[in-house]
RNA sequence: GGGCGGUUAGCUCAGUCGGUCAGAGCGCCUCGCUUACACCGAGGAUGUCACUGGUUCGAGUCCAGUACCGCCCACCA
């Protein structure tokens, strides 16, 4: 027990608690202070990777705040709870960060070489690293340090090689030349994932290719010998190999198997013939570019057609033997617009809306282009993946992205693998003069090509690397130790719960469960947990350029860890987006405070006779009275829910069945109960001790229960309550709260005291009577109930400002002397129980209009659902119908609403 | 073009198995410096549960359709 200060400082609470969990080592699962329980099965979170060089934002803190909240859960129900951290690499979103910071100096990538950019790159990550890892301190995040893992260390590459080795001797990793998404600002490749559709209007051209007259095999001197193609990208003409028309299309049917004439590079291509055409679409002739477009590709394939490539990598037009060689695309096209119109080729233009692919990363619009590349074969892997959510052993929270995840895994396509970064893990392929392909896994490299037994000093290693998902998807197991098999990887994986944002389905969480199943057999988790984006107040994206991005260190700075925690717990239901302001902070942070000041009460009011240093004592039953019981019996069903919301990954409904127990329940009933016995020292010093005993054990079990939410304050608060024997030092390490059993006529009878001093504050209200006034009561408690509002008489009292309180048995009682009752009273009625509180007014008050309003305003609401509950049991279907226990409760309140009909109209008689 | 999610108080959102489910927080109004807490306490007002049909004795809740908002997927030049 220690002392609590006046004042809910949070900042002075977090960074000392955090550095205890540490100095006792309980963060890890084999850690000395870990209380777990061996025989439980562990329980694992593998914490998406940050990456290296972002920026914590508020995603990463309810990440966290998630993943954190289920590994303390685990850890008190004593798993053995593996909560592994770690950073990612994140290749082509570090570089994009790198280049901008170089490009400020005046320096490039290609200025630096690789070489002096990978030294700029790996002193710029060691430079963002501990900020990443700081960020995820303060947010509470009681993840194993010492495991900490990195997509670049070398057991991350060590995976990575072994990795790729196996699934290309298994026939899973190919290199081909392919069609694929150029980003011509990031100089490489992207995946299909990683393609952004933009909806853009853009412009429709419409240009005359003119015939070849078959007979001289020169341009047909019919100047309206023409076939006019629609497109949107004039400058990829350059690149046309041939005309498509559709086979049906009887406009076209003569000229198939014609040639026409490029403009400008003077190629003669056919026309040809292909139902990929839409006839209804532009002029129904369309151009085909196989290198640069992946409809035409296809087409081109069929008919085998050449595929020239007309773009360089930075999208300047090259190798076309034009005099726009050398120009941007769009300068290239801009002209050839003009010079088509200036031959009078250029039939037409239109705006046109249409869907342009823009780089995730940089925003630049990607080019289709060839080249040779790796892929993942990843119809086998899908495949896999399919059976592993369809037959129940990966579960997918929340339900409705399985549709999601099915659609995507069933259609999916060849996962383009090379990047041409630098920022990543080497692609471990060699290749030799003779164009044979070696894969190893080896650091070293191979010793010799597997096509020609050539020496590794004539071979030479693929420049590319691989997409930075390739090293996250072996995340699960790599972090672990594979392929080693290591006690970590034998004892923690699978793992249990995969928890990210639904963002990253198919980029990670379907790729790990591909790469996952291939290589290790096993499901990497048995549970994905998929959460919501955090939007701002507004509902927008948070994002840099909107400038709406909230700072967690700054709200945690402010109002504390264990209030940002609980807010976005509180606002998150799984696969929904939450909005987050200022107001759902600042009410975590005043629940905060509430349990902060309800716990000094409790401190502050220990009976003299117990001394400070008390280890917990059970309360003795025979000096529990009714208030006693109702918090005991409150508290268990408490832990009742919580356990419930938990079990159904509930996160949010935790938080609100815990805000409302602990505030309405505990602080404002259960607390002001206890105030009388504490201060009523006429009481025997054992009904006043267990009434203190009673406030510990339920506080006790609420911190507890609250402790994944609001790690740190509880931590702070469990500290300053007595402990029982066996508990450990630390609450993080501590047991989960056991149901102890409801006592339910506890609960309904003081429940209906509780109902009856509202009342009675709602009606003093009502009439305008002075909140400081003690109005004479009188109370009618039937004798069932008699011992329970006996021994909350004093309670009933302070509560409801009424004093003294005459008790009645019954409510003729009440009436029987009201001839000489003064003027003014209230009446309240509460089921069984009556209260008629007195007050000394005149005959003409004012106030008397507005007790009688009060009254019939209650009374036409009983008589509303009185005559609702009436039709019901009239209704013979229903009575016939509905199960007995419904017809049954519909009596019941038709006779407790007639009752308290026939009392109000009593009342306003009288 | 497919698919998913949402629509409940002024705002942000709960609402499980169809039957006390018309709820919370914030905001608003009226009181209150009662020795845990003014980051508080007491009380109060506010709803066509988006719309239309259907199923049912009974529908925010289940079904079908519609509207609007958001998101994901998709090779029409």
């Amino acid at each position: 027990m220690s002392d609590l200060p006046k004042t809910y400082t949070p900042r002075d609470v977090e960074g000392p608690i955090y550095e205890r969990w540490l100095a006792a080592d309980v963060f890890a699962p084999d850690g000395t202070g870990s209380t777990a329980d061996p025989a439980l099965p562990p329980f694992t979170i593998i914490q998406p990777p940050p990456n290296v060089t972002g920026s914590l934002h508020l995603g990463h803190a309810q990440r966290t705040a998630v993943e954190d909240l289920m590994i303390r859960h685990a850890r008190m129900r004593g798993h053995r709870t593996l909560f592994l951290p770690g950073l990612d690499h994140a290749s082509i979103a570090a570089q994009f960060v790198l280049d901008g910071i170089l490009a400020r100096e005046g320096e490039s990538r290609q200025s630096l070489g690789r070489e002096a950019y990978l030294e700029r790159m790996r002193a710029f990550s060691d430079s963002t690293k501990p900020v990443m890892l700081g960020q995820q301190r303060r947010v509470g995040a009681s993840a194993d340090w010492g495991r900490l893992r990195y997509t670049m260390d070398e057991v991350s590459a060590k995976a990575v090689r072994v990795a790729f080795e196996r699934l290309y001797r298994d026939g899973l990793a190919y290199r081909t030349e392919a069609l694929v998404n150029w980003c011509p600002g990031c100089r490489t490749s992207v995946s299909d994932l990683e393609v952004v559709s933009t909806p853009e209007t853009g412009t429709l051209w419409s240009v005359r290719y003119h015939l070849i007259d078959e007979g001289s095999g020169a341009l047909d001197p019919d100047p309206g010998a023409t076939i006019t193609v629609a497109t949107t990208r004039p400058e990829t003409i350059l690149g046309d190999t041939a005309v498509a028309v559709h086979p049906d299309d009887d406009r076209y049917r003569a000229l198939v198997g014609r040639r026409v004439r490029i403009p400008f590079v003077d190629r003669d291509v056919r026309v040809i013939a292909d139902d990929v055409v839409d006839r209804a679409f532009g002029t129904g002739a369309v151009k085909i570019t196989p290198a640069h477009d992946p409809d035409d590709y296809a087409t081109g394939k069929r008919h085998d057609l050449p595929a020239p490539t007309i773009l360089a990598d930075d999208a300047t037009v090259a190798d076309t033997g034009t005099r726009y060689d050398g120009l941007d695309r769009y300068e290239a096209r801009r002209r050839i617009v003009d010079a088509l119109r200036e031959r009078g080729d250029l039939a037409g233009e239109r705006p046109h809306e249409m869907v342009i692919g823009r780089c995730q990363r940089s925003n630049d619009v990607l080019e289709p282009r060839l080249k040779t590349q790796w892929f993942i074969r990843t119809a086998p892997l899908a495949a896999r993946a399919l059976e592993a959510t369809r037959s129940g052993r990966t579960r997918i929270l929340p339900e409705f992205f399985e549709k999601t995840w099915e659609h995507w895994l069933t259609d999916i396509r060849d996962w383009n693998v090379s990047r041409q970064l630098w920022w990543g893990h080497r692609i471990p392929a060699w290749y030799c003069a003779d164009g044979h392909v070696t894969v190893s896994a080896d650091p070293s490299g191979p010793a010799t090509c597997d096509g020609c037994d050539r020496p590794a000093d004539q071979l030479t290693q693929d420049p590319d690397i691989f997409d930075t998902w390739f090293s996250s998807g072996l995340w699960p197991f790599s972090t672990l130790g594979w392929p080693d098999a290591t006690p970590d990887l034998a004892t923690y994986y699978p793992t249990s719960v995969m928890e990210t944002g639904y963002d990253i389905i198919f980029f990670w969480v379907a790729r790990m469960m591909m790469l996952g199943l291939q290589l290790t057999d096993r499901e990497p988790f048995h549970t994905v947990y998929l959460s919501g984006l955090i939007r701002d107040p507004e509902g927008q994206k948070m994002s840099k350029t909107k400038g709406n991005v909230v700072d967690p260190l700054g709200v945690i700075d402010e109002t504390g860890a264990d209030a940002l925690r609980f807010a976005l717990i509180h606002g998150a239901a799984p696969g929904q987006d939450q909005r987050f302001g200022v107001t759902k902070l600042e009410n975590a942070r005043n629940f905060a405070n509430k349990l902060w000041n309800a716990t000094r009460f409790v401190v502050g009011s220990r009976p003299p006779t117990i001394p400070a240093d008390a280890t917990r004592r059970v309360p003795d039953p025979a000096h529990l009275g009714p208030a006693e019981r109702w918090i005991r019996s409150r508290a268990s069903a408490t832990v009742a829910e919580v356990d419930a919301a938990m079990a159904d990954h509930a996160f949010a409904e935790v938080t609100r069945v815990l805000y409302d127990a602990i505030w309405n329940e505990f602080c404002d009933w259960g607390l002001e109960f206890a105030k009388v016995h504490l201060a009523d020292e006429s009481l025997p010093t054992a009904t006043r001790e267990a009434t203190w005993w009673t406030l510990v054990e339920a506080l006790d079990t609420y911190l507890r229960l609250l402790h994944p939410v609001m790690p740190f304050v509880t931590e702070a608060l469990w500290e300053a309550i007595p402990r029982r024997p066996t508990d450990p030092a630390l609450l993080i390490v501590s047991r989960w709260p056991a149901p102890s059993g409801r006592d339910e006529r506890i609960e309904a009878e003081v429940g209906s005291l509780l109902e009856l001093i509202r009342g009675l504050r709602n009606a003093r209200a009502a009439a305008g009577v002075e909140a400081s006034a003690w109005l004479e009561t009188e109370i009618a408690v039937p004798q069932s109930m008699g011992a329970t509002f006996e021994a909350l008489r004093p309670a009933v009292e302070r509560l409801a400002r009424a004093k003294p309180i005459e008790r009645r048995l019954t409510r003729e009682a009440l009436h029987e002397d009201r001839p000489g009752r003064p003027p003014g009273a209230l009446t309240v009625i509460v089921g069984d129980l009556e209260a008629v509180a007195h007050r000394a007014v005149a005959a003409d008050d004012a106030s008397h209009e507005l007790e009688r309003g009060r009254l019939e305003r209650e009374l036409a609401a009983a008589r509303g659902y009185l005559d609702a509950a009436r039709a019901r049991l009239a209704d013979r279907a229903f009575m016939e119908k509905a199960p007995p226990a419904i017809v049954d409760g519909a009596r019941a309140r038709e006779a407790e609403l007639a009752e308290q009909v026939a009392r109000l109209e009593d009342r306003l008689r009288g």
